[in-house]
DNA sequence: CGAGAAACGTACGCATACAAACAAAGCCCC
DNA sequence: GGGGCTTTGTTTGTATGCGTACGTTTCTCG
């Protein structure tokens, strides 16, 4: 078994105590290129995809997480929270406050599971599926918006090369 | 000019005050398939290269923007906040937390720009540097596993897909 | 020169995102 | 039948990530 759990690495000062460092700054010596690697591309790439959405869903207010919450729970009919997580890519944590929020707004409604006292089930209100499907419109186009600087077949290439990487191919 | 800034989503509830809907769960008649589209594979992609990232870091404990912000000051030797902020892709404020994290943990120190005093240059310390050359190797392993499910001619092509969608290209 | 615009860093609020720890409930399997 | 493991949902703490607003300093341009 491991030994010990976690080591913060944090390292001890040098031994002038108060001065900065007078002279040049340190450099790193490397040809490391930050642009070039695929978390900082994969970042980018997210984030200005979140952008595009936050903009383009405008006053229906939805996060793109929300948004995935309101689809699935819609597609699924009734859902449990965590299986609702599994599905959406969230952590229990994660998927918790994103329902409270949903839920706050009357966009969906939760009863307990009869079957299982531990488990609440989720379903959409009239509300939260009028929502949905109007944002469901608004998702497509983000979408071409996040994707107009491909054209079809790199768009096609792009889709089945990131399901390889996030493990759903 | 535009009348009001922004409304709020929020649905009046229907008719019937306090029980829930009695039948059926509400569904989505809809052909949206989450998994398809590209900002869920977006997220999924990124989240699993972070898991990657913090899992292979270790001990140096780095978070991917932290890291990032390490090494882009130790390339250009000296940076002002603002403009290490834009090198990353993080705004002010989100720079301003990784600075301050990066800060109490003794790699990177502060000093007022003498030619601009709005301005603060940032820089490595000797720990910060050591890190900073340590976290490399390891980042590259961690972009090792990431690509680990695609070949040479994919991993090229997705750099680039990636590289035109996020604009960098 | 001097007023308005722009840039710098900071602060607050909200929304993911995940680790860790927890109580309650269900399941497994001897 | 019952002890242990798993699952469900919650809470706390930390770290992005961004909108917005703010005070200070610098720049721009009339």
């Amino acid at each position: 078994m491991k030994s010990t759990a976690r080591r913060l690495a944090v390292a001890k000062p040098p031994a002038q105590p108060a001065a900065l460092s007078a002279g040049a700054p340190l450099r790193l010596e490397s040809d490391y290129v930050l642009e070039q690697h695929i978390g900082h591309l994969l970042r980018r790439s997210h984030q200005r995809h979140v952008a595009n959405f936050e903009k383009g869903l405008g006053v229906l207010d939805l996060t793109p997480t929300q948004f995935a919450a309101l689809a699935k729970i819609g597609e699924r009919g009734e859902v449990s929270q965590n299986l609702l997580g599994r599905q959406t890519a969230m952590d229990p944590a994660t998927i918790q406050g994103v329902i409270q929020r949903l839920m706050a707004r009357n966009l969906i409604e939760r009863r307990s599971d009869p079957s299982d006292r531990r488990a609440t089930l989720l379903r959409l209100t009239p509300a939260g599926l009028a929502l949905a499907k109007n944002a469901i419109v608004k998702v497509e186009e983000v979408s071409q918006t996040t994707l107009a600087p491909l054209d079809a077949r790199e768009r096609a290439a792009l889709a089945l090369l990131l399901q390889k990487l996030s493990g759903l191919a």
